[in-house]
DNA sequence: AATCTTTATCGTAATATTGCAATCTAATTA
DNA sequence: TAATTAGATTGCAATATTACGATAAAGATT
């Protein structure tokens, strides 16, 4: 025991979890909103940005790119970073689904 | 170590972390979609909706209560769950937010 | 009151995550 | 080519998560 029994559950539901679960630490929201703040991919300063070592940073960076929540391109011996629209437009439009649902019938409890 | 540093992050970036984090496994998803699904609140039957022991249901409806992403209300002898919308418009909104900003920069990179 | 039903909690094992020092790799510069 | 720079990888310790059997708690039913 211990391990996520993904079996139990559908592609989708799979993979909404894995996209939340990018998200689901402090650290990679805040590279993916100083992602935002830089409006161009950037090179390089992510690392000095957070108050993490850089291995704890390449780490983090290295699961929002396995989510797709980042993609990476090598520019000389710096690597570019920016946001990968289309994973985090997925996740944006299942939550945007459920609370559009959730305003339409409005349920008569809690 | 071991533990989340979140002392170096805002309170926002926490909670978002906090939220996102939450819906970071399948079981609590398919909870979400099941709650959905259902439009009232629902009394018992979750746990005969996934298939997992029903501590461990027990606990993934706990971590839910706990980012306030649903709320439970004592019924009987059984407890009614349905979703906090607060909490997910939240994220949504975040998310929305992101996605609306990366639209408007037409970066030119990656 | 005894039993049943529903959900929570405890205890514990297996596994995953977080964080960092040390090290490695590869491109760059001196 | 030696030194530098940017980033990844390795290895490890601390902590968290996932899962479930056993058990407890509390209302419902008989």
């Amino acid at each position: 025991m211990g391990a996520t029994k993904t079996e139990h559950f559908t592609d989708y539901q799979n993979h909404i979890a894995i996209l939340a679960k990018a998200l689901g630490h402090p650290a990679r929201i805040a590279i993916i909103e100083y992602l935002m703040k830089v409006d161009t991919c950037i090179c390089g300063d992510i690392v000095n940005e957070l108050t993490l070592a850089q291995p704890t940073v390449s780490q983090h960076l290295k699961e929002l790119k396995n989510a797709e929540l980042i993609k990476g391109s090598i520019e000389g011996n710096a690597i570019c970073y920016c946001i990968d629209e289309k994973s985090l437009s997925k996740l944006q439009a299942y939550l945007a689904n459920i609370s559009e649902s959730l305003e339409k019938k409005k349920r008569n409890c809690c």
